[in-house]
DNA sequence: ACCATTCTCTGACTATGGTCAGAGGATGTC
DNA sequence: GACATCCTCTGACCATAGTCAGAGAATGGT
């Protein structure tokens, strides 16, 4: 029903900021270099990076970013080094003249941020930032994927250390993780290459599944991340052939049983001996 | 103090966008055909458009896009004809064909945005949507400019003419505009050609400036445009040697008032003999 | 009737963006 | 040490984007 007005606020929002914003910048930036060009002298950046890296970042074919890189490298802004631990790779890093042409586009693209809200009274202009904050993490969590991996990938043993750490911090006994465990799948957000969002499910002898370790990053809440944690991993747990998704947990974590219980989880009695857990929840999978 | 913060949200969100948003658009819209061809299709929509709006709108060399416009006619999409009314111009219509081109780009971009918010919840996805209303209105106030226009200009009696047609609905007794007045300069700011702010000043015998006629659009309140308005006026005044400033109102329109005591005007004697005035206000300019 | 101006269109370019196949060196695995 | 794989780079392309000068028709003002 609102669905349509929805994507119309949506599409007319984009409208307006590519055609305000994005055609700005692209005047502002690509100012004597091409565009390409420019935004890979930006992503290189002050500490550099590697050539693989870029390509993924910037989604460029390795020929035309080697060109890219070859008009650079001609100008003096950027030298090529092979990677000391894998010499196939390549490091690209910003030469003094390099650094000088950086320090410029950021200011460019700083001048231009505030130049964009300078006509807006400092009330107006709180309201704008804000929105766009708001904006700006509901965005991130809507188009971070949720991958699935097993408990040993390197992204699932760093956020179930973070989770650990969190655990920790919260509980008043503090929290001992006890003998890593290696059974399960598990799903993991990730940005720039860092966990943001983690859970996993762990099939029960009963033939439920139980969801566990169940994670979200500080400057990531508030986004619904954890609630479509949830669905994805009961998604999974269906896919993997249960009826029904079992959890626990502690009186602690007060904004995670609000959650559970919009998800239409139940109170069930106490199902195994975790001595943190002192609630367990239950919902039937359809 | 907070710029820099602000600047750096801006350009997070931009940068969030761009990736997230802006590169999925050009892989959806850009499917067979050119971008810029999609682009300009879109553009002249199902009602038509005339070709040298539509260079406006787009901001095309006029070679460039007859090329552009030239690919749409071969392939049938597009119908070109002179416009009756003038005769260099010529107007471009969809052909059937162009029609059912048009509704696909329409439907796509319509999936687009709806597979963007479909991961989040619909509380989540609400204060999205409310975000990005916020951040179009605030965006676009900040980004039109106010352009300065006689009183005869045609945008000018426009506006003029739903600055009258407001207070006639205001007004308990209605309202009269009497004879025109073809004095004082004015500032419009327009959106796809509409007037959707709008005011003006104009020498009084005592050598102070008189501020008369301002309005902003309904759907554009909210945005901070009227005091941007009111600033521009006075840098208006101040050009044209006035040192104060002066302007009437009614009782009815309180909004106006706060925001005449918020940009520093004080309350003064009445200085003139219009007769829906009821309150007088003044401000000395540096 | 003249003149400056406006609009569209053409020709002639150049630069930028982007793709593909494959060479050649480096690495990890069995 | 053989083999598949990975990374970078080159050559050979082609499409798209964008610019500029000027021709030719139409218009508006004087």
């Amino acid at each position: 029903m609102s669905d349509r007005t929805e994507t119309a606020t949506l599409r007319e929002f984009n409208r307006t900021w590519t055609q305000r914003v994005g055609v700005l910048e692209e005047s502002f930036l690509g100012t004597g270099r091409p565009l390409n060009v420019a935004r890979l002298l930006f992503e290189i950046g002050p500490d550099g990076a590697g050539v693989r890296e870029l390509r993924d970042r910037l989604d460029l074919d390795s020929g035309y970013l080697t060109r890219l890189l070859r008009r650079l490298t001609d100008d003096g802004l950027v030298e090529l080094r092979p990677d000391p631990a894998d010499r196939r790779r390549r490091l690209a890093t910003l030469t003094p003249a390099g650094r000088a042409s950086w320090r410029e586009l950021d200011e460019r693209s700083e001048e231009l941020a505030a130049r964009l809200v300078a006509p807006l009274t400092p009330r107006q202009r709180g309201r704008l930032i804000e929105a766009l904050a708001t904006a700006n993490l509901l965005v991130r969590a809507a188009t971070t994927a949720l991958r699935e991996v097993g408990p040993d990938d390197p992204v699932a043993r760093e956020a179930a250390g973070r989770y650990f750490a969190e655990l920790d911090r919260r509980f008043p006994g503090g929290f001992d993780p006890g003998v890593p465990d290696h059974e399960g799948r598990f799903l993991v957000a990730t940005s720039a290459g860092r966990p943001v969002a983690y859970g996993g499910v762990r099939p029960l002898p009963d033939g439920s599944a139980e969801i566990k370790r169940m994670w979200v990053d500080d400057a990531w809440r508030g986004a619904g991340l954890g609630s479509r944690m949830l669905r994805e991993l009961e998604a999974l747990a269906v896919r993997r052939g249960h009826g029904r998704v079992v959890l626990d947990t502690n009186r602690t974590l007060v904004e995670a049983i609000a959650m559970y219980e919009r998800a239409g989880y139940s109170p069930v009695e106490r199902y195994n001996d975790n001595p943190y857990a002192q609630a367990w929840f239950a919902k039937v999978l359809t």
